[in-house]
DNA sequence: ACCTGAACACCGTTCAAGT
DNA sequence: ACCTGAACACCGTTCAAGT
């Protein structure tokens, strides 16, 4: 048929990403493929391909748009009151984020990038926003240097990762989703205590 | 052709799973395919079907003796001693055998079941060893009730997963290898002494 | 300039037909 | 009884050809 440009390219990416998440939320990552996003918008399959260079780099994008509402959601936690109130107020919105978007946050953990490739730069700081935010929050109640604060961090982001995927991946386990509350509190309780319990054996000023 | 009959079913099943096995070794999760197998061990794809209901099942089966070699690498944990020491070198077992099957492992976080497939009952029994396991050694420093002990196992069990999940996946952390061991070591030792501070405000006794 | 759709090189799975 | 290989219904990706 030749050039249509009811859309402009803005508009066309925008469809596509559109389409790609309402197929995710409604069947999940299994039942995306660039063939099946085309026939729901009215393109032909080499359409995406003049937009984004493949299918990854479609999914990334997807899941960057996912990164950035995450962020927002965690952005609604206060940033006064109880040190350890706050952390745990963190991992709730964290988990009912997860828990208000299944589907779309199992791309996190389906999709995976071809051995070797790496993530792009722009993913990478998204990332990286969220590991700062719960630095921020764990900042009162961990860490004598910044090393072990950022790596604290990362551990709190790894089981957070974990419990949900666990829960999610019904491969890993024979888990209850309510299990997640609870598994979650346990977490975060018994960690921080153990953070604490190091801050108060040094020099610096605790809670 | 026809029949061929040069090996029995049950060394036709070992052939396929070695093969299986080595491909992922080699080159990834992502380089398996049912014809690929099939090519590696000169059998038509359609034999495949002869001895694996499907894919997933020969994948399930691959894992499970995956999770057969981990119980056994646990096992090597000793009985006596600290018992935080004990939680410790659990943890570090389950790090290295990780690191010394890198691809292998991946196969718990890539490959996924169809939307609502549940797992084989005799999977789900390999992944309650692993719990049990883990139960075991958390006994000493942990849990009033039996509950307690049960979820603190899978809050373990999800924390290793998600630090495993998070430097294996380059998609998920610009986490270079080396920190996965320091990653272990202070979600351990804080969480520990978190379920150990639990264990002092009540009535049982402690270590 | 933009989009198509045929083409290429792959998949998983089934099953009639051969030995 | 066991295995093949063609067949079916899919993939991701490219690119000459059309408007």
């Amino acid at each position: 048929m030749g050039r249509r440009s009811i859309h402009t390219s803005e508009e066309l990416r925008e469809i596509i990403l559109e389409a790609s998440t309402d197929l995710i939320r409604e069947q999940g990552f299994g039942a995306l493929s660039a063939r099946e996003i085309a026939r729901r918008i009215n393109y032909s399959p080499g359409t995406l391909y003049n937009v984004f260079e493949n299918l990854d780099d479609l999914i990334l994008t997807v899941e960057g748009r996912m990164l950035d509402r995450l962020l927002a959601a965690l952005d609604i936690v206060p940033t006064t009151g109880n040190p350890r109130e706050r952390v745990k107020a963190l991992a709730e919105h964290y988990l009912k984020f997860t828990r208000d978007n299944p589907k779309l946050w199992g791309l996190l953990f389906e999709h995976h990038l071809p051995q070797g490739r790496p993530v792009p730069g722009w993913y990478q700081q998204k990332l990286d926003q969220v590991l700062d935010r719960i630095e921020a929050v764990l900042a009162p109640v961990a860490a004598v240097s910044s090393q072990e604060l950022r790596r604290a961090a990362r551990v709190v982001w790894a089981g957070m990762h974990g419990i949900t995927a666990l829960t999610a991946a019904t491969k890993l386990s024979g888990l209850a989703t309510e299990d997640a509350d609870l598994m979650v509190e346990d977490f975060v309780n018994n960690y921080v205590t153990g953070l604490e319990s190091m801050l108060g054996s040094s020099e610096s000023t605790a809670v």
